[in-house]
DNA sequence: CCAAAAGTGTTCGCATTACACCCATGT
DNA sequence: ACATGGGTGTAATGCGAACACTTTTGG
């Protein structure tokens, strides 16, 4: 079993802080529907939400960058605590000596894994397009899923996902949202779209427009989208000078 | 020195999680001012928030409740938390041997309290009256002070007093606030005050009382406060169950 | 020419804002 | 009587909600 010191679980709590780890929930936006990225466990066969440990020399945030750096090659993303989860019982159900030696882990790392761990939600919003997930060596998958239908996930990681869900639409009550979710160039309809993904509900196309362009957050350019199968709606991007001013200063928005 | 072992600074990690501590901001409401709970160390004569250590088999809300009331003596209080605190350098200043000499703390403690900690801030709201401010232990004094007069505060405190100052403000725009903060019965003018304290700016006194009065989540009572030296203002009390149903729906409210 | 989706404008009602007058009380 | 602060009403404005018609495009 040499995969256990490459992937480093031994005598782990030298290098890292215990008892905390971090989580981080990754939403993406494609195909005109909300994704978050997971990772398949190839020890337990579960998903889970990209974790790790912190170092005894970094902030929260930079560990919450290098773990998801390290576990999914997802790189330079801006990442935001919104809440830690310090349920004493939430430890891994699969961390169970039988499944443990299975996967060729000692019982020296299984105490350090078994103990309690209070996690700390991070969550970030990317581009889809400028991703590509790369499972790391303790996982077998790195997949976009919709979030929709999202299955049950291990620990509490569903209960995670839906508490950074419920923090990105409080966001969305007072701050602009999709620069990191978009492409470059986006049609007023996917940017609408994107905001009834996280309301979970609609949107009448033109108050949208109409309160969108209020802000000046975008702008529209001169060219259409084409190839589409009916009237080519206009292209727009963002006015980041606008749209940073707004992130600080935030908005008057009420949806 | 027997003060060592009654106030339990031996050998801590054993009980304790560490490098992760809590801080309480605790918000009270008195004469039109908005206060902040403080303890004044009795080692370092600095004023610092009511902070302690999470316990093994606690949830962090548990360990903020148990650590207000072991260091103010304020009890049955509802607190949030709202970040975690995390710069590898944070460590209190006053934390340096020949000080720690001085109070009669020996090395070994002096090297776990000197270690890295992590801080998880919450923060409160409670009535005023209703509190007695007692200084546990190592603490000299246990005061409300203005909030806008609150001098040095020890390591990051006054980050994490402004950090929950900012959580409060954004909390008002889509919550209610007051019946943790006001006496039973109260008047207009005083709640209003509140308001502007905590938005840092004045408000209309009559744009105010429409607007929460259309939210109905107060009720005017028929008596009067009495003895003022101008015209006597109505009472009102809170609607509780209006009240708890807008906590929980949120409030469209725009301040 | 038709279905599907996008572009645009108008009206209505409510909420926010700004503002003025009268009333009660203690000095 | 008067200064101080409280109670109430109204007009103007702006924003959000609801809604209809026209335009473009591929099939």
């Amino acid at each position: 079993m040499t995969i256990k010191s490459e992937i480093n679980l031994n005598s782990p709590s030298s290098e890292y802080l215990s008892h905390l780890s971090i989580d981080c929930v990754v939403f993406g936006f494609h195909e005109n529907q909300l994704k978050v990225l997971l990772l398949e466990s190839n020890f337990f066969e579960e998903w889970a939400l990209p974790g790790g440990f912190v170092r005894h020399k970094e902030t929260l945030e930079e560990a919450a960058t290098r773990i998801l750096q390290e576990r999914t090659g997802v790189d330079e993303i801006f990442l935001t605590q919104f809440r830690v989860f310090s349920d004493p019982e939430r430890k891994n159900p699969g961390f169970k000596p039988d499944s443990m030696q299975k996967a060729g882990i000692s019982m020296e790392n299984f105490d350090w894994l078994n103990q309690r761990f209070l996690s700390v939600g991070f969550y970030a919003l990317i581009e889809f397009s400028k991703v590509n997930p790369q499972p790391d060596l303790y996982s077998s998958k790195c997949e976009w899923k919709n979030v929709e239908e999202v299955c049950s996930l291990m620990m509490d990681h569903n209960e995670i996902l839906e508490a950074a869900l419920e923090t990105l639409r409080l966001q969305l009550r007072y701050q602009p949202i999709g620069y990191n979710l978009l492409p470059e160039k986006f049609t007023m309809p996917e940017l609408q779209k994107l905001y009834e993904t996280i309301l979970g509900r609609e949107l009448d196309r033109r108050n949208f427009q109409r309160k969108i362009l209020s802000y000046k957050i975008v702008k529209r350019l001169p060219e259409r989208r084409t190839g589409v199968a009916y009237k080519a709606p206009y292209l727009y991007s963002f006015d980041l000078d606008v749209y940073n001013r707004a992130l600080t200063d935030g908005l008057s928005g009420d949806w």
